[in-house]
DNA sequence: TGATTCTGCGTTACCGGTAACGCTCCAACC
DNA sequence: GGTTGGAGCGTTACCGGTAACGCAGAATCA
């Protein structure tokens, strides 16, 4: 038995039209009459036909329907939820998601982009906005529809829809020093692609700064952030400098390990330390006291930039500077 | 300027070679001279040719380098991590991933389906082994490789690779059995792909029955797992029946939602209640008891099942039933 | 009533690769 | 010296759609 799916050409054959017609009416594009849709239709589905994808975006100069996303990472933290939000949304506008994570591995962004260009996708979802060379030059010579996210970038290559993470660490700053901090740390991590969450310490230093606090102690670990990284960050830097009197972390995963660690050093939160955290993540929930931290619409982003991009594949003017707002929620922990 | 790519006929002119020739050299395929080798290679990279496959995947009957993947969720939970596996593994073996989430909306899994079937995928991995009636009928239609994951499928449709979920449910039963537990009670949600987690209460019912234990008393959320739910479960098991003495959450997450809720109820744990999740998730980390739970190697699945899909793909010959083992960790909570 | 427009549909050419096949050399061999 | 075979490369046809254009007949209009 043959299983080669029957094609255009049949489904047109056996509705008694030509192929062109049947294309029209599969796609609801131009004109045609009730009667030839219907039966093109009738046939179509009789049939099982499936529409090739493949042949219709290299057949027409138009791109394709697919859009790569590439993150960092899915699991932990915020980004698969963006994700999560970015399929649904291209999805509902008839979009596909061709995906790529690149977890500690940066030159994988510029391999990753290579295969990704060579499917003409209609548009690009990139997180951060620092890139290679290589990348910047692919990306520059592709001149398609491209949003960088998570990291606002007030001068994006096409469009930038992101948090701007250096405020974020400047009000947590002032927060810092109106609850009488002065021994701040800092832990975090030390990604490969800078800025994702760079910005924010630089804020957070910014805004204490030329006060009576002393200059911020960071430790910068060298892997993701997770519940581990923040127990034993928190670790180190006490270890260093025992007279701390606050610590923010790079998220909140990373801050509830810091205060796995503080519970059973003894110290008490926020008598002896206090601790933030960023991102308003899920993991918070867990403890007895509300986790001071900043709250993100991480389904906004993903659904802003979906848009955004959209809107810029079919032409539309776009906002190239769209800015998710984060809101600091002082909790109990400061 | 004109910004179009250029394609294989300008390099082959530039190269001073035919078509087929400059083809034969980028593929690596047939024979040519190192010579001609090294004058298309120079001239593909001095005119910045980004190959097209979709005109590649169109025009050779071999299928197309795409490989859907198929998912409840991105967030939370486990899937985020056996998606970042299958994905890394696609990557060395050069093929791209077509990502789609179908949360809490099953007819979404039979339209990411038909989209996905547009693309001529090399090949497809789907989470669960319960499908809709269209969806079986789609893919026994399309008669490409498949690899079910997550639920261990004795009969698989093509290849099936995942977790005993029974077996754990089963162990946890006779853990709780052999702690002297009788009043047993269960907390889970209602995932639209049942199977997905069932299995995993119906072998830790089994378990239970004919013993001096009391029937489990079920509390199924509708709902996605999360703290929340665990916690919420939780209290709406125990006010129904106060005199539980263990509960088996559905996951890590829900039991530590679970255990959250205890603490507040001034219940001990071990002590007057006993708690078991299931997962390995890291967030069980955040306690400062060893939550009772089942050890899960994400990445292995991931990375199992792709690496059996492209065997498939290839023709190899294939194990079609791959069980990865998950190993019960009696921690200090039950 | 003739001119004009619109509707519905068919014809043709083409997208950018790859498979299949064939041709031309040149070396090796009897 | 003629035959053989393989290396190296070109020619042709084709994948399954879609854009562009054309054309007949019906509807509309002056």
């Amino acid at each position: 038995m043959d299983k080669r799916k029957p094609n255009l050409t049949e489904v047109a054959a056996a509705a008694g039209v030509s192929k062109m017609t049947a294309s029209r009416v599969l796609r609801n594009s131009g004109r045609f009459s009730e009667k030839t849709r219907a039966r093109v239709m009738q046939e179509a589905a009789r049939l099982n036909y499936v529409p090739n994808r493949l042949a219709a975006a290299f057949g027409s100069d138009a791109a394709s329907t697919l859009v790569g996303v590439l993150v960092p990472r899915l699991s932990g933290g915020l980004f698969g939820q963006v994700v999560e939000a970015i399929d649904a949304t291209l999805g509902r506008f008839g979009y596909q998601t061709l995906i790529g994570t690149y977890e500690n591995r940066g030159d994988q962004e510029e391999n990753w982009l290579k295969s990704v260009l060579a499917w003409r996708p209609a548009g690009l979802i990139l997180t951060g906005r620092a890139h290679s060379e290589g990348t910047t030059a692919m990306l520059k010579a592709a001149t398609l529809p491209l949003v960088e996210i998570w990291d606002l970038n007030t001068r994006p290559m096409d469009i930038s829809v992101g948090i701007n993470h250096f405020d974020c660490g400047y009000e947590m700053g002032q927060l810092f020093l109106s609850r009488g901090r002065q021994r701040i740390g800092y832990v975090g991590t030390d990604e490969t692609t800078p800025g994702l969450s760079r910005a924010r310490m630089e804020g957070f230093q910014q805004a204490l700064k030329g006060t009576l606090a002393l200059p911020v102690e960071s430790e910068i670990l060298d892997d993701r952030p997770s519940f581990y990284q923040g127990c034993y960050g928190a670790q180190n830097l006490i270890s260093r400098r025992p007279d701390l009197d606050a610590i923010y972390f790079q998220n909140d995963e990373m801050a509830v390990g810091g205060m796995a660690f503080c519970q059973s050093a003894g110290l008490s939160v926020p008598g002896d330390i206090g601790i933030a955290g960023w991102g308003g993540m899920d993991v918070a929930t867990v403890l007895n006291q509300r986790l001071t931290t900043t709250n993100i619409s991480t389904r906004a982003v993903g659904r802003a930039a979906t848009e955004v991009l959209v809107s810029r594949i079919r032409g539309d003017p776009v906002n190239e500077v769209i800015e998710i707002p984060a809101v600091l929620v002082p909790g109990k922990t400061l």
